[in-house]
DNA sequence: AATTGATTGACAGTATACTTACAATATGGC
DNA sequence: GCCATATTGTAAGTATACTGTCAATCAATT
């Protein structure tokens, strides 16, 4: 972050504000970004009524069927109250279904039904289309340039998210890779 | 966006899916990095308790003295709706005050108190400690090349977002520039 | 076996972020 | 001056995204 002014002295005035203290932020970019994301996903996926953080919760029902929802939760970082509300959601459109646990009763294990399978196959192209779209305005040299850095720093940065991403953790158990 | 398959053959089949279909994308990228400097941001701020979106609409109505909401909204390409609530917290906080227009009885104006321009004023190093943390884990030559590509994509795909900004349209009347 | 501590799913509460709709008010064309 | 249209703020409804807390359950230790 470069200094807010160009002022050598040390002042007790207030430091002049300006929107730079806004718009250079790369937490505000993020945050553009996002909601251009979202907008661009539901715009090209409204055939289908899937919100990108059911399709996200889909694609991994459906690579780990019969996950809990406190792993499926480390395994897209998502929060762990938050997932309950999106997996009732899934569930009254029955696109999955909840089966409890024979050997623990407090789990109840999720697997996607035929209908949430087909849906999931179905917006596929869809999905692709939305994040084709948003990365487009750049050169593909510079896409690739932007993907990778981004990649890096949400590594990076994992453990300072609340809900930090555990995917090898929580999948120990399923003996399945993601 | 590569295919999803390796298969040469046209296949009735459905495409088997992996987790990349949601690590790999864009908009899940975005989504993460979103989380972080959010977290980060209240970590950084929690003596000040403000959020990310209460402290940009802070800093643009101190830049903007008599900005209305749905010039601010514009300003900091903030849905209209979701700054009403917004609002409401940071007036219930003092930080800011509502007058009525007098030449417009729909319009109300907006100005910081003291205890506004004061939080803002002290939350400053804290908000710059926020942002460089969540760039930190990249080496300085990195930073810039995202920041720069993440400003570029986020201005190219302005109108592709439900709410896109618009600066310079929304202060035509105020004469300032931002 | 009994207690301690961790885990799981659920719930309440706050804060974005969007949708649609609506009443009050302004404005432009006529 | 009047009327169709647009704008402003507000509200209700849905969906994330987090904070807590809680009861039920399980596991680990004594």
């Amino acid at each position: 972050m470069p200094p807010r002014t160009s002022s050598p002295m040390p002042s007790s005035k207030p430091t002049p504000v300006t929107m730079d203290a806004v718009y250079t932020a790369p937490g505000y970019l993020f945050r553009r970004m996002q909601q251009i994301a979202v907008a661009l996903f539901i715009e090209e996926c409204k055939a289908f009524d899937l919100t990108p953080v059911q399709y996200a919760a889909l694609v991994t029902i459906s690579t780990h069927p019969g996950i809990d929802a406190t792993r499926l939760s480390a395994v897209i970082a998502f929060d762990r109250s938050t997932l309950g509300n999106v997996i009732e959601r899934l569930q009254a459109k029955e696109y999955i279904v909840r089966k409890p646990a024979p050997e623990d009763k407090r789990v109840k294990l999720l697997y996607l039904t035929k209908a949430g399978a087909s849906v999931l196959n179905d917006i596929m192209p869809s999905v692709d289309k939305a994040q084709a779209r948003m990365m487009q305005p750049l050169k593909p040299a510079d896409r690739k340039t932007l993907l990778s850095l981004l990649t890096q720093l949400v590594d990076l940065n994992n453990e300072a998210s609340r809900v930090p991403l555990r995917a090898e953790d929580a999948l120990e158990h399923l003996g399945r890779s993601g």
